[in-house]
DNA sequence: GAGTATTGTGAGCATGCACTTACTTTAATA
DNA sequence: TATTAAAGTAAGTGCATGCTCACAATACTC
């Protein structure tokens, strides 16, 4: 009988590598050549690991929205009083933003939605991240509403548009769904500016 | 003497195409004989009128916004009235989200944040849209504040995070400002949730 | 230690694609 | 009508890059 294969090991030792290249150079300026030499590795040993470099994006993909949501998890877990959960994920977002690369990883997928891997992959990470949200938004948060600057508020309709987008691109609701939600959230950032 | 040169014509007759073409495949997949051929003329008359690929990307970013702009300008040009304005542009901008494929030249472009002049083009681009949604939002809105549902406020939130990674890609706001500018608009959502 | 499948090496193939070059044809001016 | 640069044609070059193949070395089981 010969050696046992090791390709399981392997490949999980060697995602976390393959995310942070992903995450610096986005998906198409990734070359499997860079991949391979970041990886101490040659190419087709890569190969060995994963079908095609598509599919070592969309585990890269998968990964490091783990990586993100494990984290949220660890946060809520330190903090076990219901309330101010929302505030405490959102500082935290506040200051970590941008940090992993995940976006620059979405920013790439983006541009490859015409492939049908990717687009489910994509849909997938915003289903799960908004769910993940969601489920955090508890009601019950009155308190004294702060009022927006007009700048604020600004971004906040960019993000909007922004995120309305992405809905559209990525079919994730109906279009009736999604103008009543883009009405409804600009409506409280424009009547909650001062 | 020899004939004039229509090079800027021509510029202004295929930009229109170019725009399309982009818009559709984004800017890695729109190849170069993929345009000369929908603008019906070779490779080689289109590097007569821009020197390189990225140059013909660039262009249509600008033409894209500035339809966009313009758009805007003769709604609000339709609606004299003070009042509403902001709303008016909502409405729209709720019903025609992602119809000049718009969105999906930017994410191609922010994909390829690592190139100077791309990421410089993007920033005037942002810059502009930021401004003009300012300049929309007038004061004075108190009228009756909806309620968002839990779902529409965490897409409120996913847009908000996705702008916030913008900003951070492209600098467009200081460390400190952006965090603060974050907690404010969460903050309306989520305390905006009923 | 023999046998076998795994792991590693190195070269290379095929293709897509941005960009070029050498040349012909056209048409506006003087 | 002669001149001259622009407009158009056709072919090609060179490079990056995803992916493969033939083969050598290794180490695990029996």
């Amino acid at each position: 009988m010969p050696r046992p294969s090791q390709i399981d090991e392997q490949r999980k030792k060697l995602l976390p590598i393959v995310c942070q290249t992903f995450s610096e150079l986005g998906y198409r300026r990734t070359t499997t050549a860079e991949l391979a030499q970041r990886c101490e590795v040659r190419e087709n040993i890569l190969y060995r690991l994963w079908p095609d470099k598509k599919a070592m994006f969309l585990a890269a993909i998968d990964d490091i929205f783990q990586a993100r949501a494990e984290k949220w998890e660890q946060i809520l877990a330190d903090l076990p009083s219901p309330e101010s959960r929302v505030e405490r994920l959102i500082a935290y977002e506040a200051e970590h933003q941008g940090e992993f690369g995940f976006y620059r990883v979405i920013f790439t997928a983006l541009a490859e939605t015409d492939d049908d891997e990717m687009r489910e992959a994509l849909v997938r990470m915003y289903r799960q991240f908004h769910k993940l949200v969601s489920q955090q938004i508890t009601t019950g948060h009155e308190e004294d509403r702060d009022h927006l600057t007009v700048s604020d508020a600004a971004w906040g309709l960019v993000g909007l548009a922004t995120i309305s987008n992405i809905i559209v691109e990525l079919n994730l609701l109906g279009p009736r769904q999604r103008k009543q939600m883009f009405a409804s959230v600009a409506q409280v950032l424009v009547s909650g500016t001062a």
